[in-house]
DNA sequence: AATGAGCTGGACTATTGAGTCCATTTTTCG
DNA sequence: CGAAAAATGGACTCAATAGTCCAGCTCATT
């Protein structure tokens, strides 16, 4: 989102955008303009010219990926069985947690939190917010339809996704290292989603 | 852990300790070394004095704190129904959680993750490391007397955890209010607790 | 070819904050 | 009491970094 629309390089305005998301999100916000300049072979000028401040360019990497956190967060298609689903949506929360782009967004919006309190915001309402919701969305609907016994959706979404995420995320913010192999995604996932079964099945 | 080991006066390293933990956990780790020494009502020097830099004193107040955090995780005792006895682990876990105390530790952690990376792994060692092997114990336990059906007490544990503690350390993080009250944590606690059971009940 | 918008690179300013210095005062303790 | 240790406070140095400036360069369009 340049800020000068003439004939801007809109190819150096997504270089410079991921140069940043690549930088800030590994070395922290702190780290410098000027290396963020030459990671995305541009002149610092130049990142002045497509977005007016550091504090504008973080706006503009976090307002990106947004967009993007939502998405794969839609209701899975109705299956046959609930778990399936549910193991669905255990599958995507973990993917989006464990990524290095989700982990790096998730570093940033942190380390912003106290001077951007509307980025925080912003970010939690589209990742940790509208992901229990359309979960909870999702709860309801089934308790409706009989297949399940939840009483409080909002609940039990958060405790479902409290027991995929675990302490993943908050290791990822301490730095401890942790894997993220597609087997141990869906092992938990699945089995997340065959308890939670457990605790709400209807019988 | 004055440093300088003469007539140091050990209430003003007390005074320097509180008012740095204070002053860092709501400004941040950048906040100025000049506004800890007006808090603690000492001049700078005496700062330097009894710790030696700003990375020595974080490190302190962080070391302070882990002893203080895994005290109440010991294995509640044991209960005549291990429902109660996952009540109180929850119940312990989401004060450690919400508290401002341990809110600002997380939140100092976290930002000092990227230059002090053994720092970052001491906490999570101390907090979120041994409250899942305590409670995995536990686990193991009931399941060798019979009282419960855990097959794999590692990820059971990580489940009740993620269960209790849910969205609520991240909100934390991103500086989104969220209530700390009794009532809640004990309502969350108990309920946890109880779809734990259903889930790995011996039934 | 000429134009002009945008880019380069590197020097420059201004600010902020860690850590030091030091002359003076206060506290501790033999 | 008197000396040594510690604390004060305020000025100081030094490094890092956001943001600006500018002279010369590139390149698409006409």
């Amino acid at each position: 989102m340049p800020r000068i629309v003439g004939q801007i390089d809109q190819a150096k305005s997504q270089a410079i955008l991921d140069a940043a998301a690549e930088v800030l999100g590994t070395g922290g916000l702190s780290a410098p303009m000027d290396e963020i300049a030459r990671r995305a072979g541009v002149s610092k000028q130049t990142i002045y010219n497509h977005y007016g401040s550091k504090a504008e360019l973080i706006r503009a990497i976090v307002d990106r990926r947004v967009e993007e956190i939502a998405a794969p967060l839609l209701a899975p298609g109705a299956q046959d069985h609930p778990q399936e689903a549910l193991a669905g949506f255990g599958r995507v929360m973990l993917e989006l947690v464990l990524r290095p782009l989700g982990r790096s967004m998730l570093k940033m919006t942190v380390q912003a939190a106290d001077d951007m309190p509307d980025l925080a915001r912003a970010f939690y309402e589209a990742g940790p917010r509208t992901s229990r919701r359309r979960l909870a969305d999702f709860l309801r609907q089934e308790t409706l339809a009989g297949r399940l016994a939840v009483d409080d959706p909002d609940q039990a979404a958060d405790f479902f996704a409290g027991m995929v995420i675990g302490v993943r995320q908050i290791a990822g913010l301490l730095g401890v290292e942790q894997a993220a192999e597609p087997e141990v995604i869906e092992r938990v996932a699945q089995e997340a989603a065959r308890r939670f079964m457990r605790a709400y099945g209807i019988d």
